[in-house]
DNA sequence: AAATGATTGAATCGTTCGTTTGACAATTCG
DNA sequence: CGAATTGTCAAACGAACGATTCAATCATTT
């Protein structure tokens, strides 16, 4: 039967490789045809051979990355609602399983740290009309099960808010992932650790007196 | 002397109207000279005459935008750094004075509020290389001193972590203004209000009676 | 060796892009 | 008035784009 599996060398997979790349440094409209297949050192038609059309190679691309991070992200959201069942989890770590799996790079792409933040960047900030519609609802189920979870770890805090909040934070990531700081000022980590405090007491923000004191022994994070 | 400014009317400041609208809603890249010249009922041939290139045209819309922009974030920190001669500002108040000249339409454009919110969310969220350097230097400039103001109302917070989290706020701004809440959800009074709390809550984060030292799971090789 | 299917290389199509040109009208000014 | 400047317009330029075609080539299987 027909494979839709890439294979791990060839020509379409370097096709991938480099599509990958390019899309993560020019961006979506940014790179061409032309480009990928002059830099993969094929012939301007492979593009439309393997993968059909220009797009269907950059939703290939795209696909490749998201899904695997969403699955990513629902695992760690599950591994924190296992392990304090019936408790609500720690905010932080909601926080680190909405964000980490954006920060840290996944095995499914060959792309330096920094070509895999602008690009993961660049995929969520995209908006929804301009985004596949599988990939879009995807992303949509996945923030949609998030924010129940903050819902819950927060059941002071109105939906309104909440919600509101939940955007300022995510935009707030997708700045980071597109402007990385230099590298020698801060580490990833250290940053990672600075933009889960600064959103967990955005998120907080108002709830008794912003600290998580009575909510029993919380004795859970470091950063 | 000559007289730089463009005429009330007349084509050229059809022109600028007609490609100022045309960059909030199909941004930078995705508009065309035609676009614009079909749009403003002129020739093609009028961008280039009047404005020396697409460029030409397009930076001195955003240069429209961005420098009344700029004045208005600093004059309002100037006013609260006078009203609280000698105290630090209340830190609401700075990140008031930075958000709402983006929010609050200026007198500068006869754009709709939510045009006008792409439009300087598109300006604010191009990279630097992408901005012209009079414009680049000229954010820069309004940044540092606007970092510097929040230093003053959080000495206790060492300027790395205040510099990282400066920029997550900033990121939830643009991020506020391309994707707009819907309008009925929410008004923008409202929505400003909600992010000015976070922001502040964020920005804050340790200052207080709140410390929570704490350890957690670090899952972090796990490919 | 012959057959088969995958892949290439080269040429070309139709479009769109920013910019340029040159003819023409309108306005200004000596 | 006439010459000069200023503005407008249709037309065209060269380049780049995504896509398509088709014979030639390569690798694998029969």
């Amino acid at each position: 039967m027909r494979e839709m599996t890439v294979p791990e060398s060839g020509p379409k997979r370097k096709l991938l490789d480099i599509a990958e790349q390019l899309l993560a440094v020019k961006g979506f409209e940014g790179v061409s045809v032309r480009d990928i297949t002059q830099a993969a050192k094929t012939n301007v038609a492979s593009v439309n051979y393997h993968f059909g059309s220009r797009d269907g190679l950059l939703s290939l691309v795209m696909h490749h990355h998201v899904l695997p991070l969403n699955e990513e992200r629902l695992a760690r959201l599950e591994t924190i609602d296992r392990k304090g069942a019936g408790k609500s989890a720690a905010l932080e770590e909601i926080i680190d399983a909405w964000v980490r799996p954006l920060v840290n790079p996944t095995r499914h792409s060959a792309l330096s740290e920094q070509s895999f933040h602008q690009l993961v960047g660049r995929i969520f900030s995209m908006q929804n009309k301009d985004l596949p519609a599988a990939i879009h609802d995807s992303i949509q189920q996945v923030t949609n099960r998030f924010i129940r979870s903050f819902a819950k770890a927060l059941p002071t805090v109105v939906p309104e808010d909440l919600n509101a909040r939940f955007h300022f934070m995510t935009g707030g990531l997708i700045h980071l992932l597109l402007n990385p700081p230099s590298q020698q000022s801060s580490t990833i980590e250290a940053t990672l650790g600075r933009f889960i405090r600064f959103a967990a007491a955005g998120l907080r923000e108002g709830t008794e007196a912003e600290a998580p004191a009575k909510k029993g022994p919380q004795a859970t994070f470091d950063f």
